[in-house]
DNA sequence: TGCCATCCTCAGGTGTCTTTCAGCAGCGCC
DNA sequence: GGCGCTGCTGAAAGACACCTGAGGATGGCA
């Protein structure tokens, strides 16, 4: 999950530029392009373990482009399908990429689908641990001291996306955009979630969810009360 | 990439003092440590972008604390192996190290491969640094000698945009304007945050915020007499 | 159809932060 | 030294951010 590179091929400006923050976000190294003109190129230079590939693009298609990655490069493949697009869908997959997302997608799941196939492929754990609490985005499990909690989808997506961030601050709007996939601004509803997904962490341990007054939400351990010396 | 944190875990001294002193010189924050015994902390307080990690250490070895890094923070790791481990290289890469160096190693090299990792992650560091005072942008959060500073919102960005322009002078029209947002002039308002940032951040140090009469603030340590020439 | 879990909205309560105001202190120019 | 201007700071009220309980809407499942 770390630092893995992930190349983007998109031609429609607002869907490219909001994947490429949401994934810079959730701490891939991204590149995003328009087309496929140069794909040769970013595949050998910028070396990607994921490419995200739109199925309808100017010029070469999705497919032809495909290809091209199976051929030179060793990369995992996430096409983006239009929402209907069922024999898209089936040929994406026949034809060899590892996962799909049919469009409108909501962020969240873009994100999960390239940290899934990461994984999948041995570049990444499954696992992310903060404090005594161990969440597997994959197999979509969350333990704390040992015990499983359970969570709705909403609160554990709302989670993952925490653990992705980890010790970061996430404002609402970056936790509305990426989990719900709103753009309109309702800070209550993230309010309401992470009170009830501490009411159920905090069951079980000190609270790791911490509000930062004004900025958003961080998932930490501690309060980072007085610590060690960090300059030396 | 200067200002990128590394965390050094190596038992023998004097390599670990030269490699910190190297890494220092070459703009890193540098934490430097004997062994992982604190690992999980210095994750979390230092946010290191880099650890660079041992395999032969006493206590855990480098590959438990390599899984720690994983689970428990973003870094990059650059994993130091013996002469010989070929066995050892090839467990370090498969599972999961970024980059590896192969003792004895020059100096110059390791730096290259830190360097070329930051890059690969595309991390941007998030810390700046004026005198013995650390501000975390990403993390919302301060520290002054180690110690945790609790700051309001408002306080929080004002001292960013301050951080951002370390060593140079900015007016109080600039200020509201990039933090607030604002376009009409009431220095008071700046006046009165400054004041309450000072009182926070003078608890536990000499003065970092100064006035410069007539333009306005300046964060940079020490008062500095005529000659503005801050190393930056 | 009826039940249930989940999702989302609403509204009230609480505590903190923001902003303004007013008085005081310090600097520099005459 | 006197005066005006600039900057500092304490106090206060109004605004705002956040938390949470309650209940309607929705959708899956028997």
């Amino acid at each position: 999950m770390t630092g893995a590179r992930v190349l983007v091929v998109e031609d429609a400006e607002a869907i490219r530029v909001a994947v490429q923050t949401a994934l810079a976000g959730a701490g891939y190294a991204v590149l995003d392009k328009p087309d496929g003109q140069t794909l040769e190129r970013d595949l050998r230079v910028f070396r990607p373990d994921v490419v995200v590939l739109d199925v309808m693009l100017p010029g070469r298609d999705g497919f032809a482009l495909l290809e091209v990655v199976r051929r030179s490069s060793t990369a995992g493949v996430v096409m983006l399908t239009a929402r209907d697009g069922v024999a898209d869908r089936l040929r994406g997959l026949t034809e060899g990429a590892d996962d799909y997302v049919v469009k409108p997608f909501v962020l969240a799941e873009l994100i999960a689908r390239v940290g899934a196939l990461l994984r999948r492929l041995g570049r990444a754990p499954s696992t992310v641990q903060v404090g005594d609490a161990v969440i597997d985005a994959e197999a979509g499990v969350v333990l704390r001291g040992g015990q499983p909690i359970e969570l709705t989808a909403t609160e554990f997506k709302l989670l993952c996306y925490l653990a992705a961030q980890r010790g970061r601050v996430a404002s609402k709007t970056q936790i509305l955009t990426s989990v719900w996939g709103y753009d309109d601004y309702d800070p209550n509803l993230v309010e309401v979630y992470v009170s009830t997904l501490r009411r159920k962490l905090e069951a079980r341990g000190p609270r790791l969810l911490h509000t930062v007054r004004g900025l958003g939400y961080v998932l930490r351990e501690g309060d980072l009360g007085p610590c060690p010396q960090p300059e030396s």
